[in-house]
DNA sequence: CTTGGTGCAAAGTCTTTGCAAATCA
DNA sequence: TGATTTGCAAAGACTTTGCACCAAG
Protein backbone atom coordinates (compact mmCIF):
# COMPACT_ATOMS: atom_id res chain seq x y z
CA UNK A 1 0.00 0.00 0.00
CA UNK A 2 1.14 3.56 -1.07
CA UNK A 3 2.26 6.14 1.87
CA UNK A 4 0.53 9.62 1.97
CA UNK A 5 2.96 12.08 2.52
CA UNK A 6 2.03 15.02 4.34
CA UNK A 7 3.39 17.56 2.71
CA UNK A 8 3.46 21.56 2.75
CA UNK A 9 0.99 21.53 -0.28
CA UNK A 10 -1.11 19.24 0.52
CA UNK A 11 -1.60 20.49 4.47
CA UNK A 12 -2.68 24.04 2.68
CA UNK A 13 -5.17 22.93 0.51
CA UNK A 14 -6.88 20.80 3.46
CA UNK A 15 -6.52 23.33 5.79
CA UNK A 16 -8.21 25.84 2.91
CA UNK A 17 -10.86 23.54 2.29
CA UNK A 18 -11.41 22.76 6.10
CA UNK A 19 -11.91 26.40 6.42
CA UNK A 20 -13.87 26.83 3.31
CA UNK A 21 -16.02 24.26 4.48
CA UNK A 22 -18.38 24.70 0.93
CA UNK A 23 -17.58 23.24 -2.08
CA UNK A 24 -14.11 25.18 -4.11
CA UNK A 25 -13.41 24.63 -7.61
CA UNK A 26 -9.96 23.89 -8.86
CA UNK A 27 -9.15 27.47 -9.63
CA UNK A 28 -10.06 28.82 -6.47
CA UNK A 29 -8.35 26.55 -4.69
CA UNK A 30 -5.22 27.52 -6.87
CA UNK A 31 -5.79 31.07 -6.78
CA UNK A 32 -6.18 31.27 -3.06
CA UNK A 33 -3.01 28.57 -2.08
CA UNK A 34 -0.69 30.88 -4.87
CA UNK A 35 -0.77 33.72 -2.08
CA UNK A 36 0.57 31.61 0.45
CA UNK A 37 2.82 29.28 -2.10
CA UNK A 38 3.72 31.41 -5.22
CA UNK A 39 5.18 28.53 -7.01
CA UNK A 40 3.11 26.00 -6.77
CA UNK A 41 1.71 24.36 -9.77
CA UNK A 42 -2.05 23.60 -10.74
CA UNK A 43 -1.43 19.89 -11.37
CA UNK A 44 0.02 19.74 -7.57
CA UNK A 45 -3.61 21.09 -6.85
CA UNK A 46 -5.07 18.43 -8.86
CA UNK A 47 -2.64 15.43 -7.60
CA UNK A 48 -3.38 16.83 -4.14
CA UNK A 49 -7.15 16.71 -4.55
CA UNK A 50 -7.20 13.72 -6.47
CA UNK A 51 -5.11 12.08 -2.86
CA UNK A 52 -7.29 13.73 -0.73
CA UNK A 53 -10.31 12.08 -2.42
CA UNK A 54 -8.84 8.86 -2.12
CA UNK A 55 -8.33 8.96 1.24
CA UNK A 56 -11.92 9.70 1.12
CA UNK A 57 -11.37 13.15 3.31
CA UNK A 58 -13.56 15.09 0.45
CA UNK A 59 -15.90 14.85 -1.78
CA UNK A 60 -16.60 15.46 -5.21
CA UNK A 61 -19.31 17.62 -7.05
CA UNK A 62 -21.03 19.30 -10.12
CA UNK A 63 -22.83 21.97 -8.38
CA UNK A 64 -24.20 23.50 -11.93
CA UNK A 65 -23.53 22.04 -15.72
CA UNK A 66 -19.91 22.46 -16.17
CA UNK A 67 -17.97 23.33 -12.99
CA UNK A 68 -16.94 20.69 -10.70
CA UNK A 69 -16.02 21.53 -6.44
CA UNK A 70 -14.86 19.97 -3.69
CA UNK A 71 -15.44 20.22 0.07
CA UNK A 72 -14.10 18.98 2.99
CA UNK A 73 -16.08 15.87 4.33
CA UNK A 74 -17.93 15.94 7.20
CA UNK A 75 -17.56 14.52 10.65
CA UNK A 76 -19.15 11.39 8.81
CA UNK A 77 -22.16 12.85 11.06
CA UNK A 78 -23.31 15.35 9.57
CA UNK A 79 -24.36 14.88 6.05
CA UNK A 80 -24.81 17.73 3.92
CA UNK A 81 -26.20 18.96 0.36
CA UNK A 82 -25.92 21.94 -1.05
CA UNK A 83 -28.36 24.68 -3.57
CA UNK A 84 -26.42 26.88 -5.70
CA UNK A 85 -27.83 30.54 -6.74
CA UNK A 86 -27.71 30.62 -10.81
CA UNK A 87 -27.34 34.61 -10.56
CA UNK A 88 -24.94 34.99 -8.02
CA UNK A 89 -23.32 31.77 -7.70
CA UNK A 90 -23.31 31.45 -3.75
CA UNK A 91 -24.14 28.34 -2.32
CA UNK A 92 -26.21 27.12 0.31
CA UNK A 93 -27.11 24.30 2.77
CA UNK A 94 -29.81 22.31 2.07
CA UNK A 95 -31.63 21.46 5.16
CA UNK A 96 -32.81 18.23 5.00
CA UNK A 97 -31.35 15.18 3.23
CA UNK A 98 -34.87 13.22 1.67
CA UNK A 99 -32.78 10.45 -0.32
CA UNK A 100 -32.34 7.79 3.13
CA UNK A 101 -35.69 7.08 2.46
CA UNK A 102 -35.67 5.96 -1.16
CA UNK A 103 -32.46 4.44 -0.37
CA UNK A 104 -34.57 2.15 1.96
CA UNK A 105 -36.33 1.43 -1.02
CA UNK A 106 -34.15 0.85 -3.52
CA UNK A 107 -32.20 -1.83 -1.22
CA UNK A 108 -35.21 -3.97 -0.67
CA UNK A 109 -35.67 -4.14 -4.43
CA UNK A 110 -31.54 -5.51 -4.38
CA UNK A 111 -29.84 -2.18 -5.26
CA UNK A 112 -27.26 -1.18 -3.31
CA UNK A 113 -26.15 2.58 -2.58
CA UNK A 114 -22.91 3.76 -2.61
CA UNK A 115 -23.45 7.53 -3.26
CA UNK A 116 -26.13 10.09 -4.24
CA UNK A 117 -25.62 13.83 -4.53
CA UNK A 118 -28.41 16.01 -5.07
CA UNK A 119 -28.23 19.55 -7.32
CA UNK A 120 -30.86 22.30 -6.83
CA UNK A 121 -30.22 25.21 -8.13
CA UNK A 122 -32.41 28.30 -9.03
CA UNK A 123 -32.75 32.03 -7.61
CA UNK A 124 -31.43 32.81 -3.94
CA UNK A 125 -34.08 35.43 -1.60
CA UNK A 126 -31.51 38.13 -2.32
CA UNK A 127 -31.14 38.10 -6.19
CA UNK A 128 -34.97 37.25 -6.19
CA UNK A 129 -35.67 40.90 -4.63
CA UNK A 130 -32.75 42.57 -6.74
CA UNK A 131 -35.09 41.65 -9.75
CA UNK B 1 -35.35 35.87 -32.28
CA UNK B 2 -33.45 32.89 -34.12
CA UNK B 3 -35.02 30.07 -35.78
CA UNK B 4 -34.00 26.69 -35.27
CA UNK B 5 -34.36 24.49 -39.07
CA UNK B 6 -35.07 21.22 -38.56
CA UNK B 7 -31.73 19.64 -39.95
CA UNK B 8 -31.52 16.08 -41.04
CA UNK B 9 -28.63 15.56 -38.63
CA UNK B 10 -30.42 17.33 -35.59
CA UNK B 11 -33.20 14.94 -36.87
CA UNK B 12 -31.67 11.65 -36.30
CA UNK B 13 -30.06 12.82 -33.02
CA UNK B 14 -33.59 13.73 -31.61
CA UNK B 15 -35.01 10.29 -33.32
CA UNK B 16 -31.90 8.79 -31.99
CA UNK B 17 -32.31 10.25 -27.72
CA UNK B 18 -36.26 9.00 -27.91
CA UNK B 19 -35.16 5.56 -29.25
CA UNK B 20 -32.58 5.39 -26.60
CA UNK B 21 -35.22 7.03 -23.93
CA UNK B 22 -31.83 6.85 -21.49
CA UNK B 23 -28.87 8.96 -21.13
CA UNK B 24 -26.34 9.01 -23.29
CA UNK B 25 -22.81 10.46 -23.81
CA UNK B 26 -21.70 12.46 -26.70
CA UNK B 27 -19.37 9.30 -27.84
CA UNK B 28 -22.50 7.32 -27.92
CA UNK B 29 -24.28 9.87 -29.84
CA UNK B 30 -22.04 9.97 -32.10
CA UNK B 31 -21.07 6.67 -32.52
CA UNK B 32 -24.74 5.89 -33.24
CA UNK B 33 -24.67 8.74 -35.83
CA UNK B 34 -22.03 7.95 -37.75
CA UNK B 35 -23.26 4.63 -39.02
CA UNK B 36 -26.03 6.56 -40.31
CA UNK B 37 -24.33 9.80 -41.43
CA UNK B 38 -21.09 8.72 -42.12
CA UNK B 39 -19.45 12.20 -42.90
CA UNK B 40 -21.50 13.84 -39.46
CA UNK B 41 -18.76 15.93 -37.51
CA UNK B 42 -18.35 15.62 -33.65
CA UNK B 43 -18.73 19.59 -33.82
CA UNK B 44 -21.95 19.04 -35.29
CA UNK B 45 -23.29 17.21 -32.33
CA UNK B 46 -22.16 19.27 -29.81
CA UNK B 47 -23.70 22.49 -31.31
CA UNK B 48 -27.08 20.37 -32.30
CA UNK B 49 -27.06 19.04 -28.55
CA UNK B 50 -26.54 22.78 -27.15
CA UNK B 51 -29.56 23.46 -29.79
CA UNK B 52 -31.85 20.86 -27.98
CA UNK B 53 -30.93 22.29 -25.06
CA UNK B 54 -31.90 25.57 -25.09
CA UNK B 55 -35.08 24.61 -27.01
CA UNK B 56 -35.75 22.64 -23.60
CA UNK B 57 -35.72 19.35 -25.61
CA UNK B 58 -33.40 17.47 -23.77
CA UNK B 59 -31.86 16.94 -20.45
CA UNK B 60 -28.14 17.22 -19.04
CA UNK B 61 -26.87 14.88 -16.62
CA UNK B 62 -23.43 13.65 -14.80
CA UNK B 63 -24.13 10.81 -13.73
CA UNK B 64 -20.81 9.81 -13.04
CA UNK B 65 -17.68 11.71 -11.68
CA UNK B 66 -16.68 12.48 -14.75
CA UNK B 67 -19.19 11.69 -17.86
CA UNK B 68 -21.46 14.07 -19.04
CA UNK B 69 -25.03 12.38 -20.56
CA UNK B 70 -28.06 14.07 -22.31
CA UNK B 71 -31.44 12.55 -22.46
CA UNK B 72 -34.56 13.31 -24.22
CA UNK B 73 -37.09 15.25 -21.68
CA UNK B 74 -40.60 13.45 -21.10
CA UNK B 75 -43.77 14.58 -21.88
CA UNK B 76 -43.55 16.91 -18.92
CA UNK B 77 -45.69 14.96 -17.13
CA UNK B 78 -43.67 12.10 -16.61
CA UNK B 79 -40.37 13.17 -14.08
CA UNK B 80 -37.45 10.75 -14.08
CA UNK B 81 -34.33 10.37 -12.41
CA UNK B 82 -31.81 7.60 -12.54
CA UNK B 83 -29.44 5.57 -11.07
CA UNK B 84 -26.45 4.43 -12.02
CA UNK B 85 -24.50 0.97 -11.09
CA UNK B 86 -20.72 1.47 -11.00
CA UNK B 87 -20.20 -2.45 -12.12
CA UNK B 88 -21.77 -2.42 -15.11
CA UNK B 89 -22.61 1.26 -15.70
CA UNK B 90 -26.47 0.49 -16.57
CA UNK B 91 -29.45 2.79 -15.54
CA UNK B 92 -32.19 2.04 -13.93
CA UNK B 93 -35.26 4.35 -13.24
CA UNK B 94 -35.31 6.19 -10.14
CA UNK B 95 -39.04 5.33 -9.02
CA UNK B 96 -39.72 8.11 -7.07
CA UNK B 97 -38.77 12.18 -6.78
CA UNK B 98 -38.68 13.34 -3.04
CA UNK B 99 -37.37 16.67 -4.15
CA UNK B 100 -40.36 18.39 -3.99
CA UNK B 101 -41.41 18.18 -0.90
CA UNK B 102 -38.24 20.56 -0.13
CA UNK B 103 -39.03 22.86 -2.83
CA UNK B 104 -41.55 23.96 -1.01
CA UNK B 105 -39.18 23.83 2.13
CA UNK B 106 -37.27 25.87 0.33
CA UNK B 107 -39.47 28.32 -1.58
CA UNK B 108 -41.30 29.22 1.75
CA UNK B 109 -37.59 30.50 2.48
CA UNK B 110 -37.71 32.50 -0.25
CA UNK B 111 -35.17 30.65 -2.48
CA UNK B 112 -37.03 29.45 -6.02
CA UNK B 113 -35.98 26.76 -7.37
CA UNK B 114 -35.10 26.32 -11.00
CA UNK B 115 -33.94 22.68 -11.47
CA UNK B 116 -32.80 19.73 -9.41
CA UNK B 117 -30.52 16.57 -10.05
CA UNK B 118 -30.33 13.71 -8.03
CA UNK B 119 -27.41 11.07 -8.75
CA UNK B 120 -27.58 8.23 -6.85
CA UNK B 121 -25.12 5.04 -7.58
CA UNK B 122 -23.99 1.95 -6.35
CA UNK B 123 -24.41 -1.75 -7.10
CA UNK B 124 -27.29 -2.97 -8.97
CA UNK B 125 -29.04 -6.22 -8.16
CA UNK B 126 -27.61 -8.34 -11.20
CA UNK B 127 -23.62 -7.23 -10.20
CA UNK B 128 -24.67 -7.72 -6.79
CA UNK B 129 -25.15 -11.49 -7.03
CA UNK B 130 -22.15 -11.85 -9.60
CA UNK B 131 -19.67 -11.16 -6.68
C1' DC C 1 -32.70 33.83 -52.23
C1' DT C 2 -31.20 34.30 -47.46
C1' DT C 3 -29.80 32.80 -43.31
C1' DG C 4 -28.66 29.29 -40.39
C1' DG C 5 -26.29 24.75 -40.32
C1' DT C 6 -22.50 21.62 -41.75
C1' DG C 7 -17.84 19.65 -42.12
C1' DC C 8 -13.28 20.45 -41.49
C1' DA C 9 -9.36 22.14 -39.20
C1' DA C 10 -7.55 24.93 -35.81
C1' DA C 11 -7.75 26.89 -31.35
C1' DG C 12 -9.28 26.77 -26.44
C1' DT C 13 -9.94 24.65 -21.88
C1' DC C 14 -9.20 21.67 -18.47
C1' DT C 15 -6.67 17.74 -16.75
C1' DT C 16 -2.96 14.37 -16.80
C1' DT C 17 1.76 12.80 -17.39
C1' DG C 18 7.04 12.48 -17.74
C1' DC C 19 11.00 13.84 -15.60
C1' DA C 20 14.73 15.90 -12.95
C1' DA C 21 15.13 18.20 -8.65
C1' DA C 22 13.39 18.79 -4.04
C1' DT C 23 11.44 17.12 0.18
C1' DC C 24 9.44 14.18 3.61
C1' DA C 25 9.97 10.17 6.69
C1' DT D 1 19.07 7.56 2.32
C1' DG D 2 15.23 6.16 -0.38
C1' DA D 3 10.91 6.93 -2.20
C1' DT D 4 7.16 10.09 -2.84
C1' DT D 5 5.97 14.71 -4.21
C1' DT D 6 6.93 18.96 -6.58
C1' DG D 7 7.31 22.36 -10.43
C1' DC D 8 7.64 22.78 -15.05
C1' DA D 9 6.61 21.77 -19.64
C1' DA D 10 4.53 18.93 -22.79
C1' DA D 11 0.92 15.90 -24.08
C1' DG D 12 -4.04 14.43 -23.85
C1' DA D 13 -8.89 14.70 -23.82
C1' DC D 14 -12.88 17.20 -24.59
C1' DT D 15 -15.29 21.19 -26.38
C1' DT D 16 -15.69 25.43 -29.03
C1' DT D 17 -14.87 28.42 -32.93
C1' DG D 18 -13.81 30.39 -37.74
C1' DC D 19 -14.79 29.82 -42.26
C1' DA D 20 -16.18 28.44 -46.87
C1' DC D 21 -19.74 25.67 -48.65
C1' DC D 22 -24.38 23.64 -48.33
C1' DA D 23 -29.25 23.34 -47.62
C1' DA D 24 -33.76 24.47 -45.30
C1' DG D 25 -37.49 27.49 -45.48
Amino acid sequence: METKRNTKQKQIILTLLKEADKPMSINEIYTQVVSQLPKIAKSTIYRNIDSLLQQNLIDKYHLNDSEVFYRIKENSMEHKHFVICNECKKMFDLPLCPIHEIEHAMEQEGFIVEEHQIQISGICKNCAKNK
